[in-house]
DNA sequence: GTGAAACGCGAGCGATCTCTCGTGTTTGCC
DNA sequence: GGCAAACACGAGAGATCGCTCGCGTTTCAC
């Protein structure tokens, strides 16, 4: 029988054992992750099977169900340390800035980390966009989703005082769906090409915008 | 796409059989490809089970086997005749257009006949989105990108004349890509908050290009 | 009416995937 | 050195899915 944890969060719970990692373990556990996210960027979530990523790893199955209770938790570490590495190397990203600060830069900075982050990661794209995730990481998803809409709606705010606040959470919308759409486009090309899609990226976003600041 | 009137004089092939469909056949042809439509818009080309598809239809899964070859030729033959409806539906959508017609207007018009149709079928969203589709489908997936792109493009070549090749391919791919982001945010509302999406969707495209327009 | 072919059924085959288990090895602490 | 726990292995249990096969039913041309 599979039994199903529902656990609901970290090794925390009085329910669950410390599990003392060895330096060895750690190891192991660092590799795992860097041969899931490999084959998650090839194969995306779904069609990855924990054999492949035991057999990438250069370890047997049973060596990989050691650290990991299932797949999905693969998913989830993996996608939570990549949330951490991101916060740690852009702070907070999308931070508040100085009111003076004009549109174009905003944008132009905001999309540069962000871009520069996912080019590095690949792997958080495939994360992210596959409809083929499963709950818990869907669930994660939306969260961050979430927190990037509210950053944005914060980050626009300012630009255009008195609108109403549906109005403002439609821009953001619109704002991260673009983003979206520009980020992929941006990973399919690279070199000098790839700079001219990050240009345009910004150009939609300023000129989209742009009208809809008050002065 | 299954012939009705077979010409028997014609027939070649020893691995293709005439076989003569009953109006019986046509209607469970039609059932099964309902049925596939509403499970591959709740879960996806990969996880919608066969059987799941049969039983929706209300039928046997061998009955299933009787009329397509196995589950991707279900998925080719819907996407067939949902590229054919809208073909029928809008003639040639993003038609070339009398030259005098301004920016704003073309873009308006384009956007509304493609939303309409993916707002009516949204199984064509749900089949060309997913990452999870397989070789074949992928293929035309990238077939009808292509077009698109290559429509897109003589679509705003004219407003821009003198602009780069590559130029004007760089804005069209970019021009799919928010049509694309905009209407996963439309198809993700309803009624008003609908309709204000798709004017940001225009809004978004218009901006864009209209700094881009050389007089 | 009659025969052939299309239609319909559903148990189940074979492949694949996630996850387990029994067993053997390595590590760290006394 | 001795011992318990962490680590490692890999065969395979258990489940699911795509698809098949044998057999019974309906349709249709003649």
């Amino acid at each position: 029988m599979p039994d199903k944890t529902e656990k609901p969060g970290k090794q925390q719970a009085a329910d669950e054992r410390p599990v003392r990692r060895q330096a060895r373990g750690e190891r192991r556990i660092k590799q795992l992750l860097e041969a899931a996210a490999s084959v998650f960027c090839t194969t995306g979530y779904t069609a990855a099977s924990t054999n492949a990523i035991a057999r990438e790893a250069g370890v047997s199955p049973g060596t990989l169900y050691q650290f990991f209770p299932n797949k999905e938790a693969i998913a989830i570490e993996l996608g939570g340390r990549l949330m951490h590495e991101m916060r740690e190397a852009y702070g907070e990203a999308l931070a508040p800035l100085d009111p003076a600060t004009p549109l174009e830069e905003a944008v132009a900075a905001a999309v540069d980390r962000f871009i520069d982050f996912n080019c590095r990661n690949p792997v958080f794209f495939a994360l992210m966009h596959g409809p083929d995730i499963p709950g818990r990481i869907a669930q994660e998803h939306d969260a961050l989703h979430a927190t990037l809409i509210t950053r944005v709606e914060t980050l626009i705010t300012p630009f255009m005082p008195g609108t109403p606040a549906a109005d403002v959470n439609r821009v953001a919308q619109v704002c991260v769906g673009i983003y979206k759409a520009g980020l992929e486009l941006v990973l399919a090309h690279e070199g000098a090409e790839r700079e001219a899609y990050i240009q345009e990226l910004k150009n939609v976003l300023i000129r989209y915008l742009d009208p809809l600041v008050v002065d």
